[in-house]
DNA sequence: GACAACATACCAACCGGTCGGTATGTTCAT
DNA sequence: ATGAACATACCGACCGGTTGGTATGTTGTC
């Protein structure tokens, strides 16, 4: 009584409630009652927290931006000391991520972005913020990567790392097509053997590891 | 004789408009009076063709699947002599693709199995076949490239050309997050760059055609 | 008693889908 | 060759349910 309890309020249990039924049914299809009966909030409560229906997409997207943050943040993959085994190691990570059904594993913002990029330039701007900032976190270890093998690449490390989300957005739609992750599996392991060879057979003139494989 | 009438029929007309609407605005968001609207007919021409929605989704998908086939059949990357070339010819097409506004460069199919893939399995289905049978179209050179040099690898066909269809799918989704093409240019020429190192051309040594690292 | 955090009740627009109807063939026995 | 019987293509008013959104409480806390 004295303690104010930590309840989750309205406003969380309709964005987590919006992380599932949106990336299960897509946003348009996404109704504001279904969100708020998988919230257990009434509309009421959808309305005083979001202005409306869009707004709740931009804070879905920017939650979503904090949830996967935090996850990867904390991820192990960061502890290599060779920041190439960090970045396969997060390829690794994402790969292991591939579990459950599939609503489970695919991108809230992916989804979105796809449905609103014309229709709510909000909402893709949201999205496009968690993907290139995600990407972003990449980039500095893809850069370590190329220097510390006195690499000079035609690729830049803004690219890879954005490479690596449309390899993994796109396996995501496979999966979808699927209705299975397999697939999705397999092209991840195509984007490992890429970036292995990238730093293996420097386009130009660098070269590495002359001794034989890695595993 | 009496000629079937030469003029093109509500049918035809209903799925033009779906596929640049639908594009647009995903299909979920895409209404059944907005698409009588953009073909310019009406609700009962709809209701004549299609028993709902839904089945125009799957004809929706099929006419996409019938347009695109043609477009890639005719294509100029057929007639190199290698293999190899023809499928390094297919990248550079997908790029060459990439003009004029995203909607108008990105895929139908991949846009609807977002939306669709829990809830419509017909849709789901259609548009699973659109893209494992474009993908197919690619296996068989990639096959003939392997075979052709004597290869052995550890991937197979088949996971390279669907390979090939998630960075497809994936940039598309970054083009739209984006706002432009410039990302999807980027990601298939990590594509292609990655298809040359798989068969070593370019600055990449052959050293690998009997050296034994396959499995 | 002011204000945030919700709940309840309600609305107008819009949604997918239905239905009775028309215009134009096509078939075929007469 | 005619005309009844039937089929195809299309029209547009209409229906009931759902939609995003609003207006108005109620409740607990400072």
């Amino acid at each position: 009584m004295p303690q104010p309890a930590p309840k989750t309020d309205a406003r969380t249990k309709l964005l987590e409630a919006a992380l599932s039924v949106v990336r299960a049914k897509g946003y348009s299809a996404t109704s504001v009652d279904e969100l708020c009966a998988a919230a257990g909030v009434t509309k009421g409560a959808f309305f005083h927290h979001f202005k409306g229906k869009n707004e709740l997409g931009v804070a879905a997207a920017d939650y979503w931006s904090e949830m996967t943050g935090a996850l990867f943040a904390n991820a192990p993959y960061h502890d290599h000391a060779d920041p190439l085994d960090r970045v396969l190691g997060y390829v690794a990570f994402r790969k292991a991520l591939l579990k459950g059904g599939v609503p489970d594993f695919t991108c809230l913002v992916g989804t979105m972005v796809q449905e609103t990029y014309e229709t709510a330039p909000a909402i893709r701007k949201a999205c496009e913020h968690s993907i290139t900032g995600h990407a972003a976190t990449l980039e500095a270890d893809i850069e370590a990567a190329t220097r510390e093998r006195n690499m000079a690449p035609d690729w830049t490390a803004k690219s890879l790392a954005l490479h690596t989300q449309a390899v993994i957005q796109g396996a995501f739609i496979l999966a979808k097509a699927t209705g299975g992750a397999e697939i999705a599996a397999d092209s991840m392991d195509h984007l490992r053997r890429y970036i292995e060879m990238l730093f293996r057979v420097g386009t130009g003139q660098a070269k590495h590891l002359t001794d034989g494989d890695s595993k």
